[in-house]
RNA sequence: GCGAGUGUAGCUCAGCUGGUAGAGCAUCACGUUGCCAACGUGAUUGUCGACGGUUCGAAUCCGUUCACUCGCUCCA
């Protein structure tokens, strides 16, 4: 099979299992769905908030010069002016009918005419801005309107003196955010690789300009330290972009790229922004946004190195880097052995951590005395349903990485046995232990 | 937004030229089994993506629309 045909046969079998299995549902489903919008089932839900816990913790839990934030999503809408979202997307745009060309209406030398095949069979003007657009008050009027927010980098930047003076932060010092943003693509694709509605994860690094370049190589190669260590990217699954081009405040800008279904695509930018935010908030608002360090005197605009990430698409890189087709020994008649779906997830970020499973149903109190006592440290699931094998199978579909199989010896000589979601292989544990010996399988 | 393809049970799909829906898997119950999707018996499941038209009759033909996939385009 080509690679291109493999790949594109992965993201179906993707979707198809997220949606089969409980991860990720077509919002509005039952309506015919809605473009560009995914809902998170039950599993999808654990995932996703255990690659924000872990964000969250190596980023700001485990730094001290890191604070967290939590803005709000409609923010006033001159952020947006400042930012220059709404005036660089507020573009006019005409297509031609008969070669399909588009065009910025404001760059056109003729607005009559197509430039690209002299055809004048143009569509009217009609404006595109990829800022969803709202209105505040019962009243829907242009003086009204605001904006759902299209990163969440700016209430940062918006928020970022205020941060400063409560939590006595000196430069250099960081301000990070988890949370929605939205964007009017054009044109959603990739499963949830690319949608209107989503999640980033956000940290904008606050320095003196002169030590810039060495926080943007310091950001870089925490974030590459994180994808190897915490995801267990292997190297060639994921690559450094450097950007050519930039924009002309930046000094510095990286995209870390990893390998998805539909090829390579962009996954965290660490972007140098210089001055550029602070200033043009301070431009804008009126407010004095420059830090005073009384260690020299000096009053300086601080530069910026930010690290930004999509959630998203770190669930979708890591399901795709995840799944796998092995074959295992089957009962079934006339068969040796049989395909066997299953994650290879970080236990991490496992929706399921550990299950939790009798040998027997007639097992079932004391497993699910167990299950209760192991739901209190790990993401546990307990099942009784169907032969064992069967149950194993299940977990590995979602890549619950450990299952404890509680047998008829477990009451006597008060072990279980843990199976190993990857190498199949079984090992008695004592229940006293097993504990300890989860949380250090698990990375805990 | 343009072009192409797809849409039937939870999933994968079959339903030829119109006669009002099926398989495998999954799910559930009971029995059996006791460490890798075992077996037996039984059961549940569908506005055939949506709306409209043609017809005595539409999953099937026509139109519109929605969604997904791919290629353009876009991606601050």
């Amino acid at each position: 099979m080509a690679d291109a045909e493999k790949n594109l046969d992965l993201m179906e079998k993707l979707v198809s299992l997220c949606k089969r299995r409980g991860f990720i549902f077509p919002s509005s489903e039952i309506y015919g769905g809605i473009n560009g919008f995914w809902d998170y089932g039950p599993y999808g839900v654990r995932m996703k908030r255990a690659i924000e816990a872990l964000w969250w913790h190596e980023m700001v839990e485990t730094r001290d010069n890191i604070e967290g934030l939590d803005s709000s999503i409609i923010c006033h809408p001159r952020v947006w002016k400042a930012s220059g979202h709404l005036d660089q997307f507020s573009d006019l745009m005409t297509d031609c009918r008969y070669c399909k060309s588009r065009f910025r209406v404001d760059q056109m030398e003729d607005t009559a005419v197509c430039s690209n095949c002299g055809s004048r069979n143009l569509t009217e003007p009609r404006e595109f801005n990829l800022m969803m657009k709202t209105f505040v008050g019962p009243v829907f009027d242009e003086e009204h309107a605001a904006y759902l927010r299209a990163e969440t980098c700016q209430p940062i930047f918006v928020d970022y003196n205020l941060v400063r003076i409560a939590t006595r932060q000196k430069l250099p010092f960081g301000v990070a955010q988890i949370g929605k943003a939205f964007r009017n693509e054009i044109n959603p694709r990739n499963f949830i690789f690319r949608s209107r509605e989503f999640t980033q994860m956000e940290m904008e690094f606050f320095c003196d300009g002169e030590q810039g370049l060495e926080w943007f190589e310091y950001w870089k190669a925490q974030r590459i330290k994180y994808y190897r260590e915490k995801l267990q990217f292997s190297d060639d699954f994921f690559r450094i972009y450097e950007h050519e081009k930039l924009a002309h405040y930046a000094k510095a800008a990286i995209d870390i790229e990893v390998k998805f279904p539909f090829g390579w695509g962009e996954l965290e930018g660490i972007h140098h922004r210089g001055t550029w935010d602070l200033s043009r908030h301070s431009e804008f608002s009126g407010e004095d946004l420059q830090y005073m360090d009384h260690d020299n005197g000096r009053k300086l605009m601080p530069t910026v190195v930010e690290t930004s990430v999509g959630l998203d698409r770190t669930f979708l890189a890591i399901l795709g880097n995840a799944y796998d087709e092995d074959t295992a020994a089957t009962q079934k008649e006339g068969m040796e052995e049989d395909v066997r779906i299953v994650l290879h997830l970080p236990p991490l970020v496992a929706p399921v951590q550990v299950a939790v499973l009798p040998l027997s149903k007639k097992l079932n109190e004391s497993a699910e005395k167990l299950n209760t006592d192991l739901n209190r440290h790990f993401r546990c699931e307990f099942d009784s349903t169907g032969s064992i094998g069967k149950r194993y199978r299940r977990q590995d579909e979602i890549g619950t990485p450990f299952c404890v199989t509680f047998d008829f010896d477990s009451a006597a000589d008060n072990a279980v046995t843990v199976r190993n979601r990857d190498t199949m292989a079984q090992e008695r544990v004592s229940i006293d232990q097993l504990r300890t010996y989860l949380e250090n399988a698990i990375g805990i």
